[in-house]
DNA sequence: AATGAATGAGCCTTCATTCAT
DNA sequence: GATGAATGAAGGCTCATTCAT
């Protein structure tokens, strides 16, 4: 009966707020350099909420990672546009979430893992890695045609990827050897424009078209 | 008079082991999550050596570090082959040596700490980095030519650069992901020569030739 | 249901058995040669608990400072008793406080950081010695006169303050060079006397009185 | 034959250069805060050579007090002046050193040691400090007369000895809490001449002469 | 006589976890 | 359902000392 049982606006509840405040600092720190202690404050709960609802700081990231909708990243575009528009679509897609700031901080966290070990690797590579090379495969199978050996193809869609994550991975480094860049929205739309143009073009190369 | 008191090839001194075994560690976890405990263990010495040879964790890491030759990597080959020959060269190179098991611990922490911010992050870009990819530009412009803009040969050469070192990225997600997968060194040689073929043929759209 | 968990009388709270603990600790040894494991042993709790309750050894040893109201030192005494006399009581006091092994932990770290640097010497400057002089330098000047030099004041003043701190300072050498002298109440109050005496005369002299 | 062993000027032996660099290293910081590393880089000497030369740090540290001739502070002066002249001269002179840093290491260890417990407290005491107090109380006694109680002798002597060691005790309290005052060649002088005075009045008041 | 190297004990602090309501 | 308090393991570092020439 009191004001923290029956309401969904006024109060979020302890484990929610535990959910969202490690999504922020997972995807800040990653999962060894983050901190139950930091978590829990920003939370604004106690350090022993960790254990009691999750089961340790390791449970908490696997509760905090939860598969998203990989759709929303792959589904977007009318099946009438042409590969090649999809392609350039995803690509765009793909490095806004890869690079903007601006998206969620479960968004966040989940790019991050998706490019670094963690102990929740193997879940990861299943709900989200997977599907996320299977769909860019696919785009590339339709480009390259059905033909196309399968090494080929997979090393095609890793140059695709690769070009993307680059510029992830190499955030923090570049920001350092070249203060001068600044990857905001329009940066960002131009990187991927070169990278979808860039790899139509090995993709044609390569595949003999 | 032990074996260790009258040899000096067979037993390394103990700061060379040192360094040795941490070249190892801060190569397989990087610098924050190396323990100097597992170092020290490792080279088989007391922990406070680190602290007598070096002087402590961070200068034991530096002194690891110490750079390694980049001409190694950059120099080889004859001006007399054609640009396009010397990028899939410098492209074989830079691969195997980011994702050869057989190159030394020295090696594999370089590249490792190439990719990753670390403390030493500001000598690491000045000494290696920077000069990584302004020869790589240099080859890029050779073959798109002088007039090309210097933001579409940066982002040439971060295609490159990052199709490159996407495999070091992505080596252990990979290996779950896809533990088929073996980079030995035929499959460094294929990847190799994919990423060139692929990324001449982009080079040369993006470019206009 | 041990006897620590229903009692409130007969059980300190850690934080409190830290903090007396930190006191007796700190008083005997000094902030650097005290040990926060010799500390937390005697308050018989974890090490970790110093920087769960306070925020580190230094921040303890702030803690167990705290002032005390200086008050209780300077304030006895009405107003109508002669200066002279209510410098011979301060002198009294002092010296009880500063000898006495009866007083507080609490009072004896006040003592001996009063008298010798450290971490809270800024601290302890501005609210207990200072004031301690100003009151000092009161009553000199009550006795001296209103017109008497500054610098003589000031002389004074320490040459009355010298004198009783000397006791403590030479407290545990004089133990071993004069082990038949005992400063119990009674020697105390002598030796207390004993300076009251010489220095009004030093006084009345010095300032032409 | 070579030039180290029959030179006095141009090669002072490791073990004096190790005496000398722990007489300024433990003046500076006392026992316990001084370091046999640090000392030994004055020294410009292995580490190992204080457990050769000497028998560990505390060896050492009892070799670099040996007893300077206590007589170079009581001596001077010619017994044809008056004890108070005398008395004048002692305190001038003991303040001197206390305060002066002009006065060799030696001397100034010796003072240090002379006023805080250590762990050659017993040699100090012995060679040192009480034929200190045992002069300063034959010229107490000489002013007060032989009638004089003995524990009023010891009494006045200590509030002799006290108002000069409280300068030095109080050297780097006042310096926080007193920015301005320096002790310089005239200030030391004028508070010599000060604590004379103020002694000789306040003896005479406590013997009744 | 002298030393570079190595050692073990100890220091303060941080962390994820568990205890006892 | 929730929490303040407490814990033990581990981390980097410093120090006086000892080893092996």
């Amino acid at each position: 009966m009191n004001a923290r049982q029956n309401s969904t606006d006024l109060q979020e509840s302890t484990r929610d707020r535990l959910l969202a405040a490690a999504r922020e600092v997972f995807a800040e720190l990653g999962f060894k350099d983050a901190t139950v202690r930091e978590i829990c404050s920003r939370a604004e709960v106690n350090v022993a909420a960790v254990n009691y609802h999750f089961n340790g700081k390791e449970a908490l990231f696997m509760a905090a990672l939860e598969l998203e909708p990989i759709e929303s990243l792959i589904g977007t575009g009318s099946e009438a546009d042409s590969a090649e528009m999809r392609l350039t679509r995803f690509i765009r897609e793909f490095m806004t979430r890869l690079l903007d700031k601006g998206c969620t901080p479960h968004s966040k966290l989940i790019m991050r893992e998706l490019l670094e070990p963690s102990p929740a690797l193997d879940s990861i590579a299943r709900t989200t890695l997977i599907p996320l090379h299977q769909h860019l495969t696919g785009l590339v199978r339709e480009i390259a045609g059905d033909a196309t050996a399968p090494e080929v193809l997979r090393r095609c869609m890793f140059s695709i990827f690769g070009q993307c994550t680059y510029y992830r991975h190499a955030k923090e480094i570049n920001r350092h050897a070249y203060p001068e860049l600044e990857y905001d929205a329009a940066e960002i739309e131009a990187t991927a424009n070169h990278i979808a143009e860039f790899s139509l073009a090995g993709l044609q190369r390569v595949t003999g078209k």
